[in-house]
DNA sequence: CCAGGTCAAGGGAGT
DNA sequence: ACTCCCTTGACCTGG
């Protein structure tokens, strides 16, 4: 199993470098696109950094921010006027990953609603979906679920059946590199989707299912924690390592004022089934790399490479 | 420099 | 009807 987290490294974020620099609304009716394309050279530089310091400390897997283009939905990656040296950057990020087995994936934001049925909603969620399989098309990366974009169903409007065949039927309006990456997961609200209705969308569409195991603690549906892990597992093709997500309850460790659905600073409980079943951990917890490290302090743990 | 208010989008839950 | 939460804390303003 490959231990990874998400997004921001706390400790180069202590010396600014990080790759999520962005901008209010405001900014960007003002600043327009060569302020989007200063901060996203500056990100792509610091998620160089990132990567770089990740392999340092042996971390194969991580989610990249969808705040490295700020706004990208707004326009075409190719217009910004930095986009030369932001393609070389992305294409050496890209270099590395492969050079060293890292995975690297994207988990876009939840207005990304492909089962929404509202037109302009779907439309806006495809061409922001499409924008990230674009960037890791041009890093390089496998066209495959080894670099993975993460969404959940988005909505279920009381029927979730309907709304399932609605997602299904859109899913076929992406493109090829986004129909290649795409991955589904588990909510963490009842009247959401849990893994046995995932189960539904990937069989019609071979889509695989990232299983959250928090998710799953605040919405199990009918299946047991192992069988739900199982199944999900199930999906993803033989030759991928499957992905699943993992962190700690923040209301039953740290503070319990806040919601169920709230991630915890760290990890409190080893992460189970790791002996009986081949699955590499996006953690999502609020201290990232260091959350890691004090895991792997506390719970022995067997890395394989 | 810092604290506090504010911030893109959809949908669901709580009040 | 309104507010908060979630991908992710970061941006922006005023002192």
């Amino acid at each position: 199993m490959n231990l990874g987290y998400a997004c921001l490294n706390m400790t180069l974020a202590k010396d600014k470098i990080t790759s999520n620099r962005g901008m209010i609304k405001r900014t960007f009716i003002a600043k327009g696109l060569p302020y989007c394309s200063e901060l996203a050279l500056q990100n792509a530089r610091d998620l160089f950094k990132i990567v770089q310091w990740n392999t340092r400390n042996n971390i194969k897997v991580f989610r990249m921010t969808s705040n490295m283009f700020p706004w990208m939905s707004e326009y075409e990656l190719t217009d910004l006027q930095d986009w030369p040296k932001i393609e070389n950057i992305l294409k050496a990020i890209g270099k590395h990953a492969n050079e060293n087995d890292v995975r690297l994936s994207f988990h876009p934001g939840p207005f990304n609603i492909l089962c929404s049925p509202k037109k302009e909603v779907v439309e806006k969620t495809i061409k922001e979906l499409d924008q990230h399989s674009f960037i890791l098309d041009t890093m390089g990366l496998e066209v495959s679920r080894k670099h993975k974009v993460n969404i959940h169903i988005g909505g279920a409007y009381g029927d979730k059946e309907t709304a399932m065949k609605r997602w299904i039927q859109n899913f076929y309006k992406l493109s090829d590199s986004t129909q290649k990456r795409l991955t589904i997961e588990n909510d963490d609200k009842v009247s959401m989707y849990a893994v046995e209705d995932l189960l539904y969308v990937s069989k019609k569409t071979n889509v695989p299912i990232v299983f959250d195991f928090h998710h799953y603690d605040c919405h199990p549906g009918i299946l047991t924690k192992e069988q739900a892990l199982k199944s999900a597992l199930e999906t993803w093709p033989k030759d991928i390592v499957p992905i699943t997500h993992y962190s700690s309850s923040r209301k039953i460790y740290e503070d319990s004022t806040v919601k169920n659905v709230a991630h915890a600073d760290y990890l409190y409980e080893p992460i189970p089934f790791t002996d009986k079943y081949v699955f590499d951990v996006v953690l999502e917890t609020k201290m990232k790399e260091l959350s890691r490290i004090k895991y792997l302090k506390e719970f022995t743990l067997h890395e394989t490479t």
